[in-house]
DNA sequence: ATTAACAGACCAATCAGTCTGTACATTATT
DNA sequence: AATAATGTACAGACTGATTGGTCTGTTAAT
């Protein structure tokens, strides 16, 4: 999507464009760093406001199938133009996915240790396969689907849950 | 990845490159297609050579996970370039995509009938979920990682059969 | 003598970003 | 109150770089 289709989309013009930003790859980088600000406070949350390892997860799921719902025009534009996000925006943003991601694998270590889920899971294998799942809802969720984006959280709970527990 | 990258990396020119292929877009097709037809061959064998929905489903999984390995390159390409490739591919690639997605759903289906697997199960959205779990190991997957390949298809066949058993 | 297999200069299109200009609002000066 | 000075918010023509694809060779095998 080149900066002309932009603003011609937009109605308004490169003049506007860059007199609001400093270039095209720093919208990118905007874009991307809101939605992703958004779900690691999510999963913050969700990782402090409970005690055992099952709630967290399952506070952690909901609101991260949410944010596909919320944050879906975000989203698009994050996987269509993510490899051309120059280095130091990429590390910025990278940081952010990082903490997602060793919040989540946390979570299923904790819940091995403490006995609720299974002993045999391996939970950096274990959590990137939950990353998949959920992330992957980005190709196929449509807001006027058959399913609202609450029950698709719920069987997503549910699916998880029953992978994970003993 | 522009034309002239290509050729420069492999050591040949734009004379050598248009000599064999037509346009970029029909390479970008023919990588694309390669393991599309491959992994849905391996899906198809895995549905048709067992008689339990387990069964197939185990098999299915196996042979999708190893996919990740044996084209490795030709997948990194798919997810970056998938986007630009022109509408008379992509519809026929597209095809082949849906025939092995509904082959997870058809199968998920039948282990629910069965018995095999819990009632509850959403035969679309579990399979998305299988779907999406796998699909996003190219993002993490290394040759030269910790774990081999046939180890994480025995830790996402584990996680995928304890989410769908009864 | 013909053709397959290349090499690489070249071309038209497209792109992100720049630059000059202008309309309008706001503030300062008389 | 009237006018001048300044600044903000754009518009869009233009530029240099890059791209996919073409075209005119050249080499070497048949």
């Amino acid at each position: 999507m080149s900066v002309k289709k932009i603003v011609d989309e937009v109605g308004t013009s490169k003049g506007g464009f860059y007199h609001y930003f400093s270039s095209k790859d720093e919208v990118l980088f905007l874009i991307h760093d809101e939605f992703i600000t958004y779900a690691l406070q999510k999963a913050n949350e969700g990782f402090n406001n409970h005690e055992s390892p099952t709630n967290k997860l399952r506070d952690i799921i909901i609101n991260f199938v949410k944010v596909f719902d919320i944050y879906q025009a975000h989203i698009s534009v994050f996987y269509q133009e993510q490899i051309y996000l120059p280095e130091r925006y990429e590390t910025m943003i990278k940081k952010k996915r990082d903490q997602f991601r060793d919040i989540i694998i946390e979570t299923i270590q904790l819940g091995v240790e403490s006995g609720e889920f299974r002993k045999e899971l391996h939970p950096v294998i274990t959590g990137m396969s939950l990353l998949g799942m959920v992330n992957w809802i980005y190709k196929w969720y449509r807001k006027d689907g058959e399913k609202s984006i609450e029950e698709i959280a719920r069987y997503f709970e549910d699916i998880i849950i029953h992978a994970v527990i003993k």
